[in-house]
DNA sequence: GTGGTCTAGACCACA
DNA sequence: GTGGTCTAGACCACA
């Protein structure tokens, strides 16, 4: 999974797929986060550029450094909470104003919407950019 | 309107913003887009950038310039229509894979939908990024 | 025959088809060039383009203009030889040039050549650029 | 060696002979171009204008650049292959198309090519344009 | 150091 | 006036 979006820093991409995982549970409030040499090594991209993903993730309250410790994810849980309706919220307002933009009534984007979820596939189609 | 997101290249934005109008009517085939330096001016933008902008929608098929005379929007209708299509399901995938990769199901993906569309400024809300 | 290569100023694109009509006996020495304002119309171009074009021809001693009368090719016919000879030299160095650049040897240029010549419709492929 | 033709962009000649170099072996996949700025010094040009060459070369599937390592050469070998084809063919019909506009015959047309080869300095006469 | 984007501004071909 | 190319040089993300 090291395909980036060349069109997005690359930092901001890896914050982004770290605030998913929260969100989604896969990381858990408390929980440890790998070390900045290990992701980069995963990721094939540059420890600083791990580094500074991890520091916005501590600038936006969403983890803390412990010294000669680790990343770890804060307690908060309310702050996850928030955090998940915070980025629902926002990818939701992508959709409506992107769909509006183009020209789309509210029944167009609710149909397409029913439409693309009611495919075989539907669940799994393409990759998150 | 001269607010980009820092995070992705202001051309790529332009570009974005003249599809959407020609996908939404508001540019119609065959119509004369702003000149370069018109644009430039307009968005408080380097006439460089514009240009930029308008060499990636003729590499894309959607304009064509005419020496000395401008930028036109090409008249081929099928392209408009399928330029449609293709940016609404751009905005669709985005949508669908950003919530799943949240955690949320096909059913909490809808209900956010019909939720949002549901409310008396539903239309206009934030900003389109 | 309004398509020009972008990649070359059209002033320079005319002049050369006026040198080939030349040279090829389609025109002949003392005869009168369609006016500046006739030929613009009948390539759909600026008359300036074609007025250069002509500028262009008499700088290189093959046109002549006669007040009010018109623009002339003129009567030197050793000039229009040692024109062919000269166009097909440079023709001719560009390809073999060409080809040595991307490490064609002697007989691989012989032998394209041969192919190209023998194919059924050898004679009238694609356009000249 | 930074004599460009002013008749051309100088990105598209830098670009030309990138693949020149490419087809000729001199250059082969999977290795480094020298650096934006190192060719833009060696060429007495800005920077910005090689830069163009290489995305050319990028949009042209000819190479990749990795962030913040520099534009490699592409490995696909078929690709290489069929560039040496396509850049021969476009010289060849370029020299053919443009002797027959001259008046020349086929047997002129191989003629020439033979009385040239066969001159003593016949591989390195003049310049590549 | 390396490529990507952007600004400021010049000059050219063409209308 | 209109787009195309180019220079000079800044700042950013990434290695």
């Amino acid at each position: 999974m090291s395909d980036f979006d060349p069109n997005l820093p690359i930092y901001i991409q890896i914050n982004n797929s770290i605030k998913q995982a929260i969100v989604s549970g896969i990381l858990k409030p408390g929980e440890r986060l790998a070390s900045v040499r290990e992701r980069a090594e995963e990721l094939a991209v540059n420890p600083n550029t791990v580094q500074r993903a991890y520091q916005e993730l501590e600038r936006e309250g969403i983890s803390e450094t412990r010294r000669g410790m680790g990343t770890y994810i804060v307690e908060h849980e309310s702050l996850i909470s928030s955090l998940k309706a915070e980025m629902a919220h926002d990818l939701l307002r992508k959709y409506i104003d992107g769909m509006q933009a183009l020209g789309f009534s509210s029944g167009d984007i609710t149909a397409e919407l029913s439409g693309e979820l009611a495919k075989p596939n539907g669940l799994s189609t393409g990759g998150k950019r």
